[in-house]
DNA sequence: CACACGTGGAT
DNA sequence: TATCCAAGTGT
């Protein structure tokens, strides 16, 4: 209790204000708030862990069009969950949807275990906040949210200091949210929480003039909306340098290689990966000696949260390959395969396509 | 506990 | 254009 900084309303009180906020000008609409079952409500919060709403309807859609049961997510290949996932990022997040529905056919029987909160995050993929939320929305019954959007807007209410990444900071938090979290109309409180801090109490630009906190709010009173909560400590952006080899067959097909099942780009399908001249050499000796290489083509960029790479095309042709093993295939850009693929090789394979076409229509 | 993990939107 | 960071979890 006294991790808890001093609530700025009762329960009851704060519950009133914000649910009347809701109903007025809450989200009623969103596609997994139609046919609210543990599976869709499971599939959003997954694709929603830190991606924005707008980015994920089209992602849930396609998903659900494929996968309308979770024993069908179950009985897919690894390689169509990460092609649906294919942009949206951070792929874990789709390797571990896909081993949590193997999990609940198998342990479960084939039911989302809602009943217990300790069950839920016992999955791979569903921490704290997820398995409230699941809980919260597909049963109604009081569990605890504590997302970036209730982590601004509580930190903001009551002025509380630090980055909310620091567990000090969370533990304060967590406890906020659970003193305000009510038994009944837990769906829309749940709700009404995240479209609070996602549409009013804004990261950047906060609607004060039409807050229902705003006569209470702590960082409002001292004129501190903008400083809370507290900006993560910041370091420098390293930067990496990589080779892609792009090697094309007679048809224009292009060689690829499934990365390791961790890690960047885990389990997705890429273009063979050298960080030195010296290693792409080495393998081109071993797989590939009868290969032509071209000049290189010129390198691009791409920034990730914690490096930027600066990538190096080398393409290169070849007749074929004697044996290219479970972990490559050929990829022709006339009949892709459905598999996951990293946004900038997809890109450049998307800028090859012409050349694909130009060489089958001279064959 | 600090860091890895992706991409695109907002400022 | 550069920087921040969003419905977090796993290691």
């Amino acid at each position: 209790m006294s991790e808890m900084p001093a609530p700025v309303l009762e329960p009851e009180a704060f519950q009133q204000r914000l649910l009347a906020w809701f109903d007025q000008h809450g989200r009623h609409d969103l596609p997994w708030q139609r046919q609210r079952t543990p599976y869709r409500v499971w599939v959003s919060e997954i694709m929603l862990q830190q991606t924005q709403v707008a980015t994920v309807i089209p992602y849930f859609e396609r998903f659900m069009a494929r996968f309308p049961a979770l024993g069908d997510l179950a009985e897919a290949p690894q390689d169509e969950v990460l092609h649906l996932w294919t942009g949206l990022g951070y792929y874990a997040r789709g390797r571990n949807l896909h081993r949590a529905a193997r999990e609940v056919m198998m342990e479960h029987a084939g039911e989302l275990p809602v009943a217990s909160l300790d069950a839920l995050a016992a999955l791979p993929g569903i921490g704290r906040s997820t398995a409230g939320a699941i809980v919260a929305q597909s049963t109604g019954r009081r569990a605890v949210i504590l997302d970036g959007n209730v982590k601004r807007s509580l930190a903001r209410l009551h002025a509380v200091e630090g980055w909310p990444g620091r567990p000090a900071v969370e533990r304060r938090l967590w406890a906020l949210a659970e003193h305000y979290t009510p038994h009944a109309r837990v769906v829309d409180y749940t709700q009404a929480m995240m479209d609070f801090g996602a549409t009013l109490c804004r990261r950047g630009t906060p609607d004060c003039g039409h807050c229902p906190f705003a006569d209470v709010c702590v960082a409002h009173a001292r004129g501190e909306e903008r400083r809370f909560p507290e900006a993560k400590p910041k370091k420098a952006l390293p930067t990496r340098t990589t080779r892609m080899l792009v090697l094309r067959d007679a048809e224009g097909r292009v060689l690829l290689e499934q990365r390791p099942a961790r890690g960047l780009w885990g389990g997705l399908w890429g273009l063979p990966q050298f960080d030195d001249p010296e290693t792409l050499r080495t393998w081109l000796e071993v797989h590939a000696p009868a290969a032509e290489l071209d000049p290189a083509w010129p390198a691009f960029h791409h920034t990730f949260s914690h490096f930027r790479l600066e990538i190096t095309p080398q393409p290169a042709r070849v007749d074929g390959l004697d044996s290219i093993g479970e972990t490559r295939c050929w990829y022709d850009p006339a009949n892709p395969p459905r598999l996951g693929l990293a946004a900038p090789v997809k890109a450049l394979l998307a800028s090859l396509a012409p050349f694909a076409l130009a060489a089958s229509e001279g064959a």
